[in-house]
DNA sequence: CTTGACTCTATAGTTACTATAGATTTTATA
DNA sequence: TATAAAATCTATAGTAACTATAGAGTCAAG
């Protein structure tokens, strides 16, 4: 299949599939007599597996690790053990973050009652402090 | 004070300082006779105001805006009111992201006993479907 | 008076894409 | 078969919010 159809069926866009390629993600493609790129089920898989792991946040450098370490299946996995829970660490840490933000907009979101003028308002009067 | 002072004391760097000045968040210092910024307590407080600001991750143009209204005082409060909600569904809409995430990252985890090696890894295995 | 710390501007790099321009190839229609 | 439309190609620039660098100028202390 061609790229555009690789796009359809994936759900990634033509442009992030050719960056992926860029970028060392997905192994170089086939082409045609015309140049163009031509993709097998195997390219889909591997493609589907970066956008799982993308799903996750992993950053694609550590995917392109991730994808290394899978063609050395007899080696140790305690680097993708590794890999996944600094991930969770990373998570966890910014949903901390993001639940402390929340509280303080609310907090703000509250004090406005919006027939107020902007000199009068408490949101603005809170981000001033 | 010059710009190595005033990034001690709000603790922004002084790139950034720089940076924020150019985007139009901050107003035009004083120069010295050498061409230093000259900052006063009112360039802090400005700063202090974007800080704030940032971080609750509302974005530079958002922070634009409640400047521009911030100088309105008799207008209605209502827009800023509006921009502080959207901030907030957006936090939310990302708080739920990071449950999902989190949770398939923990059980992806919990897949994965160290001294296995990479064929036999569980992480893998679930992000290859 | 010179050394080191600080500052200046301009520019490039970061991440993960998205968007564009201009050229080429393929497919569909007349 | 001619041609128009759709798809693809490469290369490059833009996005957000900074951070880092280069190369030059300024200032305070010894």
């Amino acid at each position: 299949m061609k790229i555009g159809e690789l796009s359809k069926t994936s759900g990634c866009s033509v442009q992030t599939i050719r960056y992926y390629e860029r970028e060392g993600l997905l192994s170089d493609p086939e082409r045609s007599e015309g140049n163009f790129r031509l993709y097998s089920d195997k390219s889909l898989k591997e493609l589907e597996f970066v956008k799982h792991c993308r799903s996750l946040d992993i950053p694609l450098n550590d995917i392109k690790r991730l994808i290394e370490l899978k063609n050395k299946p007899e080696e140790s996995c305690s680097s993708v053990n590794k890999l996944i829970k600094q991930q969770l660490d990373l998570v966890n840490k910014r949903m901390k973050e993001l639940k402390a933000l929340k509280n303080e907009l609310q907090q703000m979101a509250s004090t406005c009652n919006s027939d107020n003028t902007i000199g009068a308002c408490g949101i603005i009067k809170s981000l001033d402090s």
